[in-house]
DNA sequence: GACAACATACCAACTGGTTGGTATGTATCG
DNA sequence: CGATACATACCAACCAGTTGGTATGTTGTC
């Protein structure tokens, strides 16, 4: 009937590694509780069976998926070239450029899984709402680094800290997402990116006149 | 059996209005898909008679829901005190002020019904994420001719206009109740409308030294 | 102002399809 | 052979929506 060899063979990854990544597309689309595990065996070309296999519910999967997006997007975020930048204030203009230009074609494509599937579950299943947690503020830590060592190459204006300036980073792109899916409307993204970089700009160099380090 | 008689006398209001008074506790809490009309029906007290009677499908009560987050929040922001300042700059920075106060006690408490709204139904279902993004930009509109007055009486950088500066807000609004509802720290949000309000200080006082209106 | 004709608001019980999850069988690999 | 990785068949609970009915206004007519 189905020839299981044949998808082995051909150096398809497993029934897990395809749950995962359709998952992340699927649950992107539909949010989390609309998904059936029906949509995702479906979607994987996979059985209930191979899901119930690797995943002992459907509230496992969904923190699965979401450490599984940590991953994928730490790997991206790695690899990004504007960690080239000698100067710490450059690399963290550079992220937020980086973020701006992943911001193309249809809005399921480029919004977070993680901001999606928080909204709907921070109340009714904590596993999912710490793994959302940690895949965001894990990876606010990226740029609090660059955002750190900025504070202590150049002078600032004060009242603020390197955590607090990441964090607020990843609450602008966030909501970016939520406009841009009301909108329907990319742009409205990137005009919350480029009002950041405009006061990242002025928090370091603009600012009330009262520094100039380096 | 039940005395029908008793609630309308009782001066409660009608099932139609404590349905769509509930919806929005309810939705807040578990996100659109995960509520199911019997969940509704029980927190209002009505049968699922009474719920089809006035609402056509789950989906109509998802738009009449949204719509009637639409009007209980401008008549709050409407009602609130900071108009009162003649300076539209104090009009707009005590709306952020007023933002700030209004996040407070448990995260479903000062969340955005329609933010959640809109993340699981900008690609499943039109009508509610029209409902959703009506409510969003139209609330901006609120404090976008706060901005617009601020930008003719005081001199400002240049590059970005009033309406997507009040977009940004509520990007900064929204994004901030995500990671709130990620680690269940209310501060977080009020960190984001620091940052934002440090934000628009810097842009109509601090800025670049180009300007000095009024 | 009485009375028919109609409309609105609601209720209890039911239905057919869906959903997360299970029990069991089978093929492949080390 | 034993463990892993699936597939098939199935189920009990659940869910959006329906049906058929009752109680309570409202409106027009004489």
């Amino acid at each position: 009937m189905h020839d299981g060899r044949q998808d082995r063979q051909a150096g398809r990854p497993n029934a897990r590694t395809r749950l995962l990544d359709v998952a992340v597309d699927v649950i992107r689309r539909q949010g989390f509780a609309a998904t059936t595990v029906d949509d995702l065996c479906k979607a994987a070309g996979v059985t209930k069976g191979a899901f119930f296999h690797h995943f002992a519910s459907k509230e496992e999967l969904g923190t699965a998926v979401a450490d599984h997006w940590s991953e994928t997007t730490s790997a991206l975020f790695a690899a990004a070239p504007y960690h080239r930048h000698p100067d710490p204030l450059d690399r963290v203009l550079g992220y937020l450029d980086f973020r701006r230009e992943l911001i193309a074609g249809e809005v399921a494509a480029f919004t977070c899984l993680v901001g999606t599937m928080v909204q709907e579950s921070h109340e009714t299943s904590p596993p999912i709402r710490d793994a959302c947690g940690a895949s965001i503020f894990g990876h606010s830590r990226v740029v609090q680094d660059d955002i750190a060592a900025a504070m202590a190459q150049h002078g600032t204006v004060p009242g603020w800290t390197a955590a607090g300036l990441a964090r607020h980073f990843q609450a602008v792109l966030q909501g970016g997402f939520i406009l841009a899916k009301a909108s329907g409307d990319p742009q409205v993204a990137v005009e919350g990116i480029d009002h950041l970089h405009r006061y990242v700009t002025m928090l370091f160099r603009g600012g009330t006149g009262e520094e100039t380090g380096n």
